[in-house]
DNA sequence: ATAATACTTGACAGAAATACTCGGCTATTA
DNA sequence: TAATAGCCGAGTATTTCTGTCAAGTATTAT
């Protein structure tokens, strides 16, 4: 349940692939399609979708290719499935392009709610920086407890 | 994004009238489907799913239907979607039934993985009885802040 | 017994979303 | 000016979702 659609996947390795290159220079389709292995075809509308957020700029020509608008830092893996997937919307009800004919009949109403709200706020506490620097984090024993985990992880 | 099914609302929205039920007796389908406006024959569909897994009871014959099989404290809304959409699986890298390829090269692993492990927790702490007990919480202001919230709730 | 009630099961079909591909165009620079 | 690299929109195959349908089995009230 609650797959994340291979789009938004792709959109989050390819962001990596142009964040990783950093200060280097602009990284073309082709190279994060080899790194990656998702097709040029497939990824141009993906980075399309994602420079006209403002996201990232593209560089044309020979040399060119994709930067990053901000630092990585400054950029949410929320904001990158955002603009590929639209935002959070556990149900259609709670899908502002769409509405709730229900509301206040729907006891569960809240509860997709809150699950939304929750799923926003890891999304938005994890940055493409996150991501660099936690390369490391991969290599972490399978149970939790010890090492760093990433934020945002906390429970009930 | 991150859309959860309909079978798997319906199924939450199911097990909630069969709870508001509680001593009174069984629920019929059709008790269910009037008041939850779902159709008879998505239903059956729905609650035999959920009475294979044993989360409910079904009693034949006139005046039979669905019970509960546990108080409603000790069902979660994480087993009823378990049971229904299969467990939380943010990629199919993370779905028990297909696997990974790539794990130890894919960056994004551990970002999904903790992801799903966020959700499961939420899910996890939420019970039918909440959803029962939780009526009021539908009149509370929009702005959150103020008031109960339910559980599970916590920010990075 | 038997009729009425109600659950049980599996197959199937239409709709919608997903996951791409393809062809041709535009801008930049060596 | 030719090669590089992105830009753009239409189109399509596949899969998943969302349900329907029909025939059957079990139980109980009368």
């Amino acid at each position: 349940m609650l797959r994340l659609s291979t789009k938004g996947q792709y959109g989050v390795r390819a962001m990596y692939e142009i964040a990783k290159a950093g200060s280097i220079g602009p990284v073309t389709i082709k190279q994060i399609s080899e790194k990656q292995d998702v097709s040029v075809s497939y990824l141009e509308q993906i980075l399309n979708t994602l420079r006209k957020s403002g996201i990232i700029q593209s560089v044309k020509g020979p040399g060119g290719g994709y930067v990053l608008s901000r630092g990585p830092e400054k950029i949410s893996i929320a904001e990158i499935l955002r603009e590929l997937e639209g935002p959070v919307a556990i149900t259609s009800c709670l899908d502002p392009a769409e509405g709730c004919i229900r509301v206040d009949s729907c006891v569960t109403h809240l509860l997709w709610k809150s699950l939304g709200e929750n799923i926003e706020r890891f999304l938005d506490s994890m940055s493409l920086k996150d991501l660099l620097t936690g390369d490391q984090l991969m290599t972490i024993p399978k149970k939790p407890g010890k090492g760093r985990q990433g934020k945002g992880i906390s429970a009930a």
